[in-house]
DNA sequence: TATACATATGAACACATGTTCATATAAGGG
DNA sequence: CCCTTATATGAACATGTGTTCATATGTATA
């Protein structure tokens, strides 16, 4: 009887090689979902889905310290998912991307098998 | 001047707290994010996104240990991401559900802006 | 300008995480 | 049966991460 191959071929590694994202693409993807893999951005992110808040707000929502949510805010801003605009005292922080409700959304399907 | 209320009332902020979902959703979609927040694990997912592939096929794609490759395959699993069948001495991993690429979609789109 | 309020930030700490190494388990071939 | 190949797994280790605490910075108001 003839051997089923199963291992693949070093020019068959090579062709599924060429399928996969670039190194570089691959780097920001994953530290893209690494900071959603967090419960507190993550909470905060979804908080942000439909209303402005400061950064008080946020900590009360949450129930945590203002400095917890302030050093998490600062990741999310340099991820460019959130924006922020100083008002008085205050400053006021919203969602950068449109991307994050549909990946939200995916996420939730997923997890509501 | 009437001051301008920017802080919320606690009527306000029980309102937008009803908007975020349920801790338990919370934990599970950061604990499904946290997952693809790995440059190993999402690479394997996209390597699987269009072969099945045994373990040590994985390996040299990635050009990792195949012990590693085996540790991150089990939490694969334990997360439902990918699922497996034993060929003789091998065992061929495959993608177990269908978010995973729309999922990963729209994390390549925000990353590409 | 002194004080209170809102936010940011650095250091320290506890905890989680990913890889390696050694080895166990599983299966097929001689 | 023994040997080789494929995969899994536990322990150890180094590194990364999130929170807290203390404090700095920024802004408004008395």
């Amino acid at each position: 009887m003839a051997e089923e191959r199963i291992t693949l071929s070093e020019k068959e590694l090579n062709q599924i090689k060429d399928t996969i994202p670039a190194d570089i693409v691959l780097d920001n993807v994953s530290e893209l979902f690494k900071i959603f893999g967090d419960k507190t951005r993550i909470t905060i992110l979804f908080a942000l889905l439909d209303h402005s808040l400061c950064v008080n707000d946020i900590a009360s929502l949450l129930d945590m310290q203002q400095s917890a949510i302030s050093h998490q805010l600062r990741i999310l801003k340099q991820a460019h998912l959130v924006k922020y605009k100083r008002v008085g005292r205050e400053v006021i922080y919203s969602l950068a991307d449109d991307h994050i409700k549909t990946i939200f959304d995916q996420g939730l399907e997923h997890v509501e098998e």
